[in-house]
DNA sequence: TTTTTATTGAAAATTATTTCACAAATCGTC
DNA sequence: GACGATTTGTGAAATAATTTTCAATAAAAA
């Protein structure tokens, strides 16, 4: 299923590539250097070149990258020429501000489907998702086909919620709470923790300062 | 200022383990073992062993750490044992779910200040936190001594906000927007791209199926 | 006390990722 | 069609991160 294994680090980087061509794309230029790319995103253009070489001789020497085929390229590795559901769970503080955040805006990637607990939410549409109650769950995660959820309840029901949402046939999360949720093997978590990423940036001013 | 410079992947590691630690604490345990860690935060046993190792011999072999001296002193070297101050630019919808979350019930991060450019918003409180005026800026930033700012504007103008926060010292900027901005070099920035995260899980479920 | 079991810390090995640096290819121009 | 300027693609080197391995030590059990 996949070209030869692309490391993990390129992986997340792609999405960021895919971004930028797509403004390059409307802003009608055709071709692109690594450089120029390099500068955009802020990844070094050796890696932006090894990155890209993965996949094989996308460019010219010379000339560089044409925007329009690379773009082409990326939209289908990265599956954004089909619309990819996904569900939301915990309609809360930051479940709302997703919900009302359209994804479907920048990437083909739609919430087609929120859940919680609260009897008052549930069978309402918020941003025009519907909200189900957390019954109904299983059956429209499967009947839906829906393989992402992006989780945003209370840590304190995080695992029960993920282990309901697998059962419904659930591949990725991407978990917003601060718990490491337990997974089978072949789900995939991306975490997203929020009180980390300022921990972290504190750290760093504090231990690594003027430099790199 | 920093003993001998850790792995950035280490230190990125640093507010799990901080975090984890203090769940034992608060249950009154007084003992953990790597292996136990392991579990809870998903992070190889060989590898915390290793990541502690780097601020000397925190352990006793054959016993395993000792819960409060190793929370007491992960608070030290976060700096959790201050309260620090952080300002919000951009109170719209992700601003606002960011502001209601108060980080302070779970670190020593508090939002002090917001802005937005909105003139109805402007001298009011959300959430417990006033809100200023962009015309304030420099001034509220220096006047609170605020390093770090959390950035939930829209990208069209996030270059500009930025160094405007960087002209009244900030030195650390919680990037939300997809922009990748341009800071000097004694400036950090962490990105929060929630784009990125969703169409990288959908890039890891098509191609890095059942394994690993 | 002695033995067994658990567990760290650190060196070494391995694996992953980034960066350097340059030959080869291509473009645009004369 | 040759020339100079660009810019890729990629081996090789450098750097970073993880994992293996095991001697040393502590606690618990015998
Ligand atoms: N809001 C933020 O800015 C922020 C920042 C960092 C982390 N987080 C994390 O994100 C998560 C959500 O935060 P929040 O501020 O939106 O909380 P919230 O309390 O506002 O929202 C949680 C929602 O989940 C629902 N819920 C509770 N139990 C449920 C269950 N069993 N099944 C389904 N739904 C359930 C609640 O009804 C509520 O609507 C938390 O884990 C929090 O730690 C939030
Ligand atoms: N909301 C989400 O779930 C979500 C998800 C992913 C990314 N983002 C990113 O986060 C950012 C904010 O998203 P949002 O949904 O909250 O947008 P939003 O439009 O709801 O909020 C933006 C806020 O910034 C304010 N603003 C505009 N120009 C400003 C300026 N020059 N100075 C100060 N304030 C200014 C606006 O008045 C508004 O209140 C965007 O860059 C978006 O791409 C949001």
């Amino acid at each position: 299923m996949a070209e030869t294994k692309i490391p993990k680090a390129t992986a997340k980087r792609l999405p960021i590539y895919y971004r930028y061509l797509n403004i390059l794309h409307d802003s009608d230029k055709n071709r692109v250097s690594s450089t120029e790319l390099s500068e955009a995103v802020k990844v070094d253009s050796a890696t932006i070149r090894r990155d890209f070489s993965y996949f094989g001789a996308l460019g010219k020497r010379g000339y560089g990258y044409d925007v329009d085929s690379l773009l082409k390229f990326f939209k289908k590795i990265l599956n954004q020429d089909k619309l990819t559901n996904a569900a939301l769970i915990g309609v809360g503080n930051l479940g709302n501000a997703l919900l009302n955040f359209n994804f479907h805006q920048n990437s083909n990637v739609r919430i087609s489907a929120a859940f919680d607990v609260r009897p008052d939410l549930a069978n309402t549409v918020q941003s025009g998702v519907p909200i189900y109650p957390m019954s109904e769950l299983r059956k429209q995660l499967e009947d839906q086909q829906i393989k992402i959820v992006i989780l945003t309840v209370p840590e304190s029901v995080a695992q029960n919620v993920t282990d309901d949402a697998i059962a419904g046939g659930v591949r990725g999360i991407l978990n917003f709470t601060p718990l490491r949720v337990s997974v089978p093997t072949n789900v995939r978590v991306q975490n997203v923790d929020l009180t980390n990423e300022l921990q972290t940036l504190i750290y760093f001013l504090d231990h690594y300062n003027e430099e790199e």
